[in-house]
Formats: C-alpha cells, structure tokens, sequence
DNA sequence: GTACATGCTTGTATGAGACAAGCTTTTGCT
DNA sequence: AGCAAAAGCTTGTCTCATACAAGCATGTAC
C-alpha cells in the first residue's frame, strides 16, 4: 500500500525513465538515418553480447535476447558478412555453430562505447562529482531492482497487470 | 577532455542506461505478448500526446513523434476505432482534422500510468525516503541534460559520431 | 477565378521478425 | 549396431509497422 507520497516519487521516477528511453531511441533512430549502412540495433545487440560474453552457440543467443532462431541466423548473416563475427563449427556438437566477434567485431564495439562514454562525460561535465556517483550508484540500484521486478520469461507468472507497469 | 575518473563513471552509467532501457522494452514486449488486443506502443503514444496536451492536429502528432503523417493516419484510425480518440473537423481549416482523447481514452492513460506507479512504488518500497527523492532529482537533471544534448532534428548539425553515443 | 500550396488519407513497397518446413547431426532405446 | 526421435540451425512464407508516393479536398494568393 504506498502512500501518496510514495507515488508522487514513482510518478516523477516513471515520466523521467519514460521520457530518457524515448531519448535514447530517438538517438538511435538518428543514428540509423544518418549511417544508412549501419547494422539493426537488434543485430548489434548480438554482438555486444558476443564481445562481452564470449562465443556462444546460436541458441544461446536466441534465448539471451528472447528472439526466434531463424531470426538470430538472418542477424548473424549480416555480421558475418561484414566481417565482424565468425561462425566456426563447434567441436562437440556437429549441429551447432559456435558465434564469436572477430578482432574487426571488438574493434567497432570498442569505439562505439568510447565515443557513448564521452558523451556521458560530456553531459556530466557540471555535475559535482559526489552528484556524477549518487547518479550511478542509485542507477544501477535502481536497475536492478527493476530486473528483479521483470518476470523471467520462463515464469509465466499471472502478469497480467504487473506488465502494464511501464507504458506512456 | 574528461578524465579517467570521469570516463568510468560515464561508463558505469552508460551500461546501466543501456541495461534499463533493455529492461523497459522487454516489459513492453511481455505487455504486447500478453494483451495480443491491445495497441501498438507507438500508437499508445500518441494517445498519451492527446491526454497531456490536449486536443492537437494530426500534423502537430507526426512532428511531435518524429513519423510520417501517413503513419499517424493509421494510427490514428486504430484509436478511433477503439473508441479512444475522436476526429472532429477543425473550425478555422477545413482540411484540417483535430484530434482528441475521448473520455474513455484519459481513462485507460490514467489507469496504466496508476498501475506503472504501483509497480515503481513497490521497486523503490525499501529505499530510504533520501534515497528515493535522490533518485528522482537525479534522474530528471541527468534526463534534461541528455535530452540538451540530442540534437533536434531540424537543426542536422554535422552529427556524424554525436549520434553514436547510446550504443551497445 | 484560376493556379498553387497545405492537410490528410489511401495505395504500394520495404524490411524486420515469427512460424513452419527442411536438412544435418546427435541421442536413446532395443 | 541400427533405427527412431530430438536438437540445432537455415531457408521459405507470412504478417505487420512504417516510409514514400499519389490522390482528394480545402485554403490562399495573385
């Protein structure tokens, strides 16, 4: 049961997480308009997951970011056509292929988080820094407190309204 | 030229961004899954422009969310369909059509943004009263700064690697 | 009053993603 | 060992959202 007072907070917290992610993909939307060679968001998703995580079976991948395998295949064509993943044969399993980002791959991903933190710095030029790492670490509370809050898949629990939480 | 310390804050902060974001868009995904009547997230949007400003043009929409009026259009017509938006014709040109939320349209918006409170009242029921208000100021400093800092779409400055910032 | 501009809607094309079918390799049962 | 079933991935087909183009109606300017 909140108070009123603790909704007036989750209001403020909601329009402002709202409002930033509309902000971020409008930045990414412009990103694509701008590099029409660019990779799709989702495709390039798979290979942050690659370089962060290390190789990984095609399924694997599916599962990490809820996708259908045919569409983790067409996605990983792409980057494999572009030089920034490998598909070898994974040793104990025929069937399977294993995926890893190529030095080209870590390359592009590495500079693309440089040029992101830059600007983060950037925005954060004026802020005190006791202010920069209140930001952070309540953020990253945040965040995860918000994971804990999302249904794993596999649960299926009666969510019928647990999920309308983000919307607006 | 940010320094050491201010790049692994970025980072930090940048990762976690990406991560909520993630977060966010799933949920939404889940919504979709589960509610296969309900409308499309874009389409959504435009009714919760119709709610917080009022009534407004189809053109006015289509500026305001960055798509085509064609888009809009149809959108639009799902709304009405569903009784959540009416089209009335606009007194001072004829050509043009006002757009409004219905009652039942403000109803819906208020009933999703109180369940969305619900659930981040719940996320943030054990922080500290500080904590919370924290979080709040810094999230809609951080968010103003960011939204300073994506340029608007008429300006087009020379924003060839601006636009890389939120990847990955 | 006629030509052009403006605002929206409808037709058409593109592209991402899901489901289904197919091919290959592995596993399990006898 | 051998054959059936399952697993892992790829390719074919469909759907759906969105962008561009064309069309229709109204407004505006000379």
């Amino acid at each position: 049961m909140p108070t009123q007072d603790e909704l007036a907070i989750a209001d403020a917290v909601g329009s402002q997480l709202i409002r930033l992610v509309r902000l971020v993909e409008r930045k990414q939307v412009q990103y694509q308009a701008e590099h029409p060679d660019a990779v799709e968001r989702a495709t390039y998703h798979l290979l942050v997951h690659l370089v962060k995580d290390g190789a990984r079976r095609a399924g694997s991948l599916a599962e990490a970011v809820h996708s259908d395998p045919s569409t983790i295949s067409r996605q990983i064509g792409h980057l494999v056509r572009l030089g920034l993943v490998e598909r070898t044969a994974d040793p104990v399993d025929g069937r399977a292929t294993l995926l890893a980002a190529t030095e080209e791959g870590r390359r592009v991903f590495e500079e693309n988080r440089r040029i992101r933190n830059e600007r983060i710095a950037e925005m954060l030029e004026r802020w005190s820094v006791d202010d920069r790492r209140a930001l952070s670490e309540l953020l990253t509370r945040f965040t995860s407190d918000f994971e804990r809050s999302v249904p794993r898949p596999a649960e299926h629990t009666a969510a019928t309204s647990d999920v309308a939480a983000v919307r607006s």
